[in-house]
DNA sequence: AACGATACGGAACCTTGTTCCGCTTAGCAA
DNA sequence: TTGCTAAGCGGAACAAGGTTCCGTATCGTT
């Protein structure tokens, strides 16, 4: 992590608002372009969307590919920090395992480019992948064990598991027009529940 | 294949003599290029190597993906046309095997970029890889079933075979030095030979 | 030898990543 | 509140690479 970032679950420091504003800015821009746009998206499409100059993208991110990585973490991050918060406030273990897999989903299908940069060879992008699963497996392995210990969810299969499958249903979405994602993963989600018969 | 080339194994075609030496030339410079500075390599690069204009260029490859493609089946092809060649000048069937292997192996570690072309989901590039198949396949079996007839190698193994071992003993050469994979492949190619004892 | 069609070279153009610098403004001190 | 100053900002300018265009040179034919 950079020096201007405070540890997992901050948001990025600096000593001035409208830097750390206009960071925060950037990096929903971004992912905006990118989902618009693909990940080739220019810069100053980015710049545009975000109305900022293209000094301010590049003070706060060197290299193009420097934002692509960090938009990544960024929406990784977001998507594990979402786990513990819904877990909180769902009426129980189950609906919050659910909610978060839709923000799951959401984030594969939209990084859908993204998946590209993840192969590349290109200097920066090698420890996207790892990062991804260290980061997302504990927090749905803590949803779904939550959700299993309160007996809502059968118990025979991993976390792991589930993301596979989940990450599996997504192949391919996006392009096919006859093919739901979402909706496959919400049977598969439904099919965890253990029904009090 | 473009409205001036002959069929399968022929040459370009073209009303002036230049051009078709031109087209002939940039091939060639463009495959030392790209093995020189990978297929990344800017237009210019090759245009310099191969001594004619940027719109020499694009008169014969409209866009620099054409370029790629016809470089990628015109070495294809050089391979592929070997292999009679070869049969009918070598000592003996497995010489020719031998050398046709040398040549294989040679394109393989060379297109080393143009595997990351192949696959690319950009327009155009993804027939590549059926067409390296569909063209080399039968002229190693040819070669391979010629040995084998002269009772020159064991025969308990298929050309299809042959073809994935070589290529797989190629799979990431270039770059690491402590590996040659021209070494390994001369192993197998030996491994082949049925001594009379 | 002359001529028309074909091909050639490379300057010019466009897009895109990156750098640079004069101007603005947030945050602090008096 | 008012200055002060360094952190930040915008965007013009630059660099690099793909593509287009067109005046010129060359080929093949008559």
């Amino acid at each position: 992590m950079s020096d201007n970032e405070a540890g997992v679950g901050g948001v990025a420091q600096s000593k001035r608002a409208d830097a750390r504003r206009n960071k925060e800015t950037l990096l929903d821009a971004a992912a905006k372009v990118f989902v618009a746009s693909g990940v080739d998206a220019p810069v100053r499409d980015i710049a545009r969307e975000a109305g900022v100059g293209l000094g301010t993208i590049y003070r706060h991110f060197p290299t193009r590919a420097d934002l692509v990585i960090a938009v990544y973490r960024h929406q990784v991050e977001a998507c594990a920090e979402a786990g513990p918060a819904l877990l909180a406030s769902s009426a129980s273990p189950y609906m919050a395992l659910r909610e978060w897999i839709n923000l799951f989903v959401d984030f594969l299908v939209t990084k859908h480019g993204l998946a590209s940069v993840l192969r590349s060879d290109s200097a920066g992008f090698e420890s996207l992948h790892s990062y991804f699963l260290d980061r997302l497996l504990p927090v749905c392995a803590e949803l779904f064990d939550a959700a299993a210990a309160a007996g809502e969810v059968r118990s025979d299969l991993t976390a792991y598991e589930l993301m596979r499958g989940v990450g599996n249903l997504c192949v391919g979405a996006e392009g096919d027009d006859r093919y739901d994602a979402l909706r496959l993963v919400d049977v598969l989600v439904s099919g965890l529940r253990l029904l009090p018969d």
